[in-house]
DNA sequence: AGCGTTATGTTGCCTACCGAACATACAATT
DNA sequence: AATTGTATGTTCGGTAGGCAACATAACGCT
């Protein structure tokens, strides 16, 4: 909280060129996004998009009875939106924040705008866009193969990644709520992971202790989203392009 | 085999403008493909985009261990080797061909060429994006809630959609790799639906006799990804804006 | 300190699906 | 007609994870 909240803490926003960067920053909003907090709805019309910097977002379906499953995270490498420069304006999930924090928030239009003017600021979008898909296609095939151990262990290393630190607050009931699986099948596998000394957690706050280990029991899935992300959006200044 | 090949056989292809379409047309190249050749390998780069008409291509994810899971399938609606346009030129998953037929191919420059001229050919192909997007979502929710049974239900209405008949070849040993099950899961729930009148099949030919009551054996993740595709791509003509 | 709320732990039963091994049956080729 | 390959049917045991009901324990409030 010390530190200065500034746009580049959002890896997009920090890949902009110059003159892209100084015409949106002004029209940047610093917001502030509480644990839980429903972004969009499924099918609403979108208002903003966002650039997560300390916060996580999940994109949710739910179904008609009201099981659900995570489709994708967003954090500080990305943006939540999509589907508006896409051309659908709306999706079929929901986007709820995950991990409280900050974002900045850009008027729809605004991006609407800058996407259309097909320069870098259009590339680098649909390069996201591409990396996103890949963690919903293997979201896919992980729902499919992987056990709960496996998925929990790839959902803490995406989180993770996503925020600065090793430690995330979030209840197993949650984390069950994203993987679309039963409260107990987290306590128990998380009940392994801290016996291993892996992780620690305690009401609602997790801390990663090993990491290495944590990615020897998850499932190739997170490598692969991991390595694609690395791929589409090297970590460099100015690269958009 | 009667009926006259035509590039508008491809939903996208016919949805583009006159302008467009006689700009591309000359570049489009007939093609046949045969079942079970790999159309791109996970990783590859791709020379040519392809708009099939009457075959269907299966985008699918194999694991380390061999294991497989079908991400997305694209049909007559659909281009195969979006990654080209979105910027990474590659994707994590293989292509093959699902059900033999036939598609018109273009070469990646032009494809590439025509996108980046930011008209109504890019924002087909984003829109189309976009719904490839609701596909993937959603077999990430079949594949964590659902049974063998709706999920063979779902995955035949979506072939169907993307041919012109209601019979399809594909033996069970194909779909149960495609699905990411057991062939003999794939026999158990297709011998039900048989012995419901629902479906009819025999050594690698499936005929539905029976649509309605599929669509109700199905789960509501057919429902979704129908919707929008029909959203995002009305089937009309020029409309392409 | 006492209280209610919320997070986690535990147990038992049940079902869908996996793995493997094998039986049948159709179809194409000779 | 015989042979071979391929597609489908069946069975058995094992297990992960579903559902339900409940026990414990930590924290926050008054």
């Amino acid at each position: 909280m010390a530190e200065a909240a500034s746009p580049k803490q959002n890896h997009l926003l920090d890949a902009l060129l110059k003159a892209e960067f100084d015409r949106l920053s002004p029209n940047l909003e610093h917001v502030n996004l509480p644990l839980g907090e429903v972004m969009y709805e499924a099918g609403g019309l979108l208002q903003h998009v966002y650039f997560p910097t300390t916060s996580i977002i999940s994109l949710l379906y739910v179904m008609k009875n009201g099981a659900s499953a995570e489709i994708a995270v967003v954090g500080n490498e990305g943006i939540l939106g999509i589907s508006l420069f896409m051309g659908g304006e709306t999706t079929s999930s929901r986007a709820i924040v995950q991990s409280a924090g900050h974002a900045y928030r850009l008027k729809a239009q605004l991006l609407k705008d800058e996407f259309s003017q097909s320069g870098p600021v259009q590339r680098l979008l649909l390069r996201y866009t591409q990396a996103l898909i890949t963690q919903m296609s293997q979201t896919a095939v992980c729902n499919r193969h992987h056990s709960v151990e496996q998925q929990l262990c790839r959902w803490l290393l995406l989180s993770l990644d996503r925020l600065a630190c090793d430690e995330l607050t979030m209840t197993q009931e949650l984390i069950a709520n994203m993987l679309g699986v039963r409260r107990e099948g987290v306590t128990e596998a998380a009940g392994k992971l801290q016996r291993d000394g892996i992780i620690n957690y305690s009401r609602g706050r997790i801390a990663v202790l090993n990491r290495s280990k944590l990615e020897g029991r998850s499932c190739e899935c997170y490598k692969v989203v991991k390595a694609e992300f690395d791929r589409l959006l090297p970590a460099l200044h100015g690269i958009a392009t």
